[in-house]
DNA sequence: TCTTTTTACTAAAGCGTATTAGTAAATAAA
DNA sequence: TTTATTTACTAATACGCTTTAGTAAAAAGA
């Protein structure tokens, strides 16, 4: 089409069109396509084009969720906008797939080997070790994939597939070290997911042992609840730990979902936030700061994280080297109302 | 490849393979199909396929927003969920792409034209009057395209744009009559956009206007405050409302965003929420009853918006009639602590 | 002047599927 | 028994692009 209105061969046009470098086409004749192109409204047939090349121009974020859970996560949006972001600006389009690792295992298998992308960036925190296998063995074919956060139940993250985290380790140890700067003693915890549901949200509570420990304070098995991933759960989890005898004086949300309802929780109680209980978040959500009190928060740069694995993914796919096959960003402690740390300054 | 392995004729595996009617394959021969598919573990080239078969299997999300912009707006979230949902049955994916409908202005011609994807499923609550030629022109070609929502400035929805509404007509009478049910008069609107930029968010303006009218209040100028999508912004206007002489006892806030932002700016000043001023919402994000007092907001269920759009648009692609080019949903107001109708409950 | 190189292109094959038109063998109808 | 129909398949083309191998004409080199 173009190519006739133009009155050069196929071949030509292609070569125009997609710039290919070491064909001399004459200024002019070059000239003569774009301006055919652009009358005719050209715009070439993806799918014949990614057919001829033998690569997709797409790459796709899988989720690991059960399929009819909605993602109310501002996270995943965060991540998700990381990655558009970055991927564009290379021709890259984004599939989303919500996977339900349970009745769709082979998910991953069917993007990679019917091409749909050529590349997977995977969001695994509810997947099975069936699922790492699978990608794992995508890896070995030499198909690009890239890891956000640690793999569901895993407790080693797998040398071979790349990943970007956030240092919880770090996070969890300012907001601990915030709270007992503060004199909490009594400090509770609480989970985001049930016992030994996540790596992720174990890995957590470890770490809050470890500072209660390095301080001398003594773990209280009492002090950890569990909540189920929703504000609601999280309600009920500070409920109970509102009816122990010794009530704690602060909290550790292990996410700012858990914070809020946590917080529902202690107001609802009729005691006060943070007068009598200091509550620390984990994420950053952007309604975190408008809160009353504004909550006290680890800031975790999930935009950051997104746009991280989305470039070392297009590395992948080019075939460039990797700086590092593991990538950890650092959060960082916000301080607000919710510790009652401004309260103490003007005190004194 | 799995033709030769069961020993049969290409054709005749993608006969089997994709069922096609009206061939008659003999059992035997089909169950060889099978298997050597399976033992390959065959799957097939979806470039090839869309080629052959002139048609993708792909629908895009449309977002109108400046790309570098995060779309942190839980809405955007539900109504992706809605879309996969559906579209997964019968075997779509779904692409999410962010248009910044100034400087990629013909995105939706490309993933037409491109056949990139069978539809779109178009949020346009920022897109221009060029923009939407664009797509009416697309229409006209007979692709399909559902709206999510009115489209950003125009006045008036295209007939000939499929489009899923929420009702927020319906909506805001139902927080304005509560608000005036509970006695107040001095009920100020806080936008979530600025003066005029969007006509979704002038609507709900004159819907609040002409509830006045009917109570017989009058409308007063200095009573409406406009936000620029941020919390941060919602608290700036709320303080530009306490600054004046009679302050309102109600806020009527736009969206849920803003509510929280408006809470959060009054309780600053010192006042409560809601003995000295009764704040609604709107949207039902998901924290809403978990704030301190717990939002008074009207829920719109976006997760079902984004599914009828999926269903519509899965119709228009498949050429079946729809039972209704415009759809609207009805949302609902849930009453909670922050306009004090249950305080009043208990004092009667 | 004759040969080599460079310039500016093009013909044709190939990507992996869907599909149309057709065929040989088996069965049914006349 | 001959003809028509049905069953069970297959050969070959088309989809629209990329890319390899090649060619004719012009320029450079010997």
């Amino acid at each position: 089409m173009v190519a006739k209105r133009a009155g050069v061969s196929q071949t030509t046009v292609s070569f125009v069109l997609n710039k290919v470098e070491g064909q001399n086409i004459s200024e002019e004749t070059q000239q003569r396509v774009y301006k055919a192109a652009e009358e005719l409204g050209y715009v070439p047939d993806a799918a014949a084009r990614t057919l001829a090349r033998g690569v997709s121009d797409n790459i796709a974020l899988v989720l690991t969720q059960p399929h009819d859970a909605v993602f109310s996560d501002e996270y995943v949006a965060y991540v998700l906008t990381g990655i558009v972001q970055v991927v564009r600006e290379q021709g890259f389009r984004v599939f989303v797939e919500m996977v339900d690792t349970l009745t769709q295992s082979d998910a991953y298998t069917q993007l990679a080997k019917g091409k749909e992308v050529a590349g997977l960036i995977v969001l695994p925190y509810n997947s099975r070790k069936r699922d790492v296998n699978r990608m794992l063995k995508l890896i070995d074919d030499g198909f690009p994939i890239v890891s956000i956060g640690r793999v569901g139940t895993a407790t080693e993250i797998p040398e071979k597939l790349a990943t970007v985290l956030i240092d919880s380790l770090y996070g969890i140890q300012q907001a601990m070290a915030h709270l007992i700067s503060l004199g909490h003693e009594r400090i509770a915890a609480i989970s985001y997911a049930p016992e030994g549901a996540t790596h992720e949200s174990e890995r957590r509570l470890q770490i809050y042992k470890s500072m209660l420990d390095e301080e001398g304070i003594r773990f209280n098995k009492q002090l950890v609840a569990y909540a189920n991933y929703t504000p609601q759960s999280a309600v009920d989890a500070m409920n109970n730990l509102l009816e122990l005898e010794n009530k704690p004086t602060a909290i550790l949300a292990l996410n700012d979902v858990v914070a809020f309802g946590a917080m529902k929780a202690i107001e609802s109680y009729g005691l006060r936030v943070p007068e009598d209980i200091a509550v620390t978040g984990y994420d950053g959500i952007h309604l975190a700061p408008f809160l009353s009190p504004a909550l006290t928060t680890v800031d975790a740069p999930n935009v950051q994280q997104g746009r991280l694995a989305a470039d070392m993914l297009l590395n992948l796919i080019n075939s460039k080297p990797l700086a590092s096959r593991h990538i950890e960003l650092q959060p960082e402690l916000i301080i607000r109302e919710s510790c009652g740390y401004y309260l103490k300054q003007t005190k004194n």
